[in-house]
DNA sequence: ATCTAATACGGACTATAGTCCGTTTATGTC
DNA sequence: GACATAAACGGACTATAGTCCGTATTAGAT
């Protein structure tokens, strides 16, 4: 049997789905939309698998054919807003290329924290992919963001927006405090979001230009 | 029943052991023992609680009556470890009580940092405790971190050590950072713990050190 | 020593994620 | 259209976290 290729669209770890048969297509659809359907009377986390397989009137064993775990099957759910992330990201913002990529970067930074706001729930979910093993990290969801912040950080330092800066590592703490729970937690004590995105945006930026003093021995 | 008044022990989460029968807390060593024994095999995430229960020769109900849950085992495990820590941090790293705020956060930090590697598959276990719904920012371990760092960051600020800074949320950004699968994943990537935390000692001043541009508007 | 009530015990039971495998269906070939 | 076979289906099965409840133990009171 001669598979069409179909064109590879891995973004944010949506599982390429590489020419899949009538039925095995149909279903993933029921799926999908099953699940959907149950997220508007609650949260992700009290959905069982077995109750989005009886929805979607087929058995269990399918919907773990069609998606790899749980988690696979919420970052499939993620899809459609990971794919507007991403395309947002490709146009540059609507910003003139030629702006400092610092305002890029604001931009992105502010794109990623409302993804993670408005889906913690289910990113919450779909992080949780293999705790203690760590290989959310090599996640492509996550390679791709790492890459992206990186990429501006490197540009900024090279164009000396901002100090000389271990921008990897910095990276890494921008994206760390993205937390879809930490955020959760804020938005649940009251905090609103504007605020809450104002403070994030404040605080990478005191990170992207502080200085390492160095002080003294101890 | 007059209940004998235990000391409260409450240190990064412990449940604090209140006058407990004398079958109880036998069975409470037992428990911690098995677990400990079963650990020189192999990483938490690989032990399950019915072999604990038999390990420990008490039946299941006995371990989930002595610790809430897997969590919550998991943070008894790493007491010893807590308790080293808080000593330290309460003993003042043996820093001049007058050394800068700085130097004090900087031991501070490089202490959490070891506590977070040195436990990292228990820690995170410990804080995958209520995933979704954002409870375990509430828990007494991150607030008992939070305060710390939060507590040294305000004065140093107050002391001119370091310009004015959003503590709460930089505290949080740096706790963020030390997500125990995040360092493991680093670690298991072949960077050495020594680099790592320089690096991460950079960073953290970095971002207490950084000041907000403000950049115009965008 | 006995009594009694609070406390604890243990293992059967429930809930749920994820696997396995015998049966069914789609699809390319003749 | 019939055939062969890769792919997919579905639900029984396994593994494991956590609950329940009838029975057993402890410890203060007498």
């Amino acid at each position: 049997m001669v598979l069409k290729k179909s064109v590879k669209l891995e973004i944010l770890g949506q599982p390429a789905p590489v020419a899949e048969r009538k039925d095995a297509a149909r279903n993933r659809q029921k799926i999908l939309e099953a699940a959907r359907t149950l997220l508007k009377t609650r949260p992700i986390q009290k959905i069982c698998m077995d109750e989005v397989a009886k929805t979607a009137g087929v058995g269990k064993g399918t919907v773990y054919r069609r998606f790899e775990d749980r988690a696979s099957l919420c970052r499939a759910l993620l899809h459609e807003d990971a794919i507007r992330l991403q395309n947002e990201v490709l146009a540059g913002f609507g910003i003139p290329h030629d702006a400092p990529n610092l305002v890029h970067l604001a931009h992105l930074i502010d794109a990623l924290f409302d993804f993670a706001t408005d889906n913690a729930s289910l990113l919450s979910e779909a992080l949780a992919f293999e705790r203690g093993g760590a290989k959310r990290y090599d996640h492509p969801a996550h390679v791709w963001q790492r890459d992206a912040i990186g990429r501006y950080l490197e540009r900024a330092v090279k164009n000396d927006e901002i100090p000389p800066l271990d921008t990897v590592a910095a990276t890494e703490m921008i994206l760390a405090a993205l937390d879809p729970d930490l955020l959760t937690w804020h938005l649940e004590r009251g905090t609103t979001k504007t605020t809450l995105k104002a403070t994030y945006q404040r605080l990478w930026r005191a990170l992207v230009t502080g200085s390492d003093p160095c002080r003294r021995a101890y």
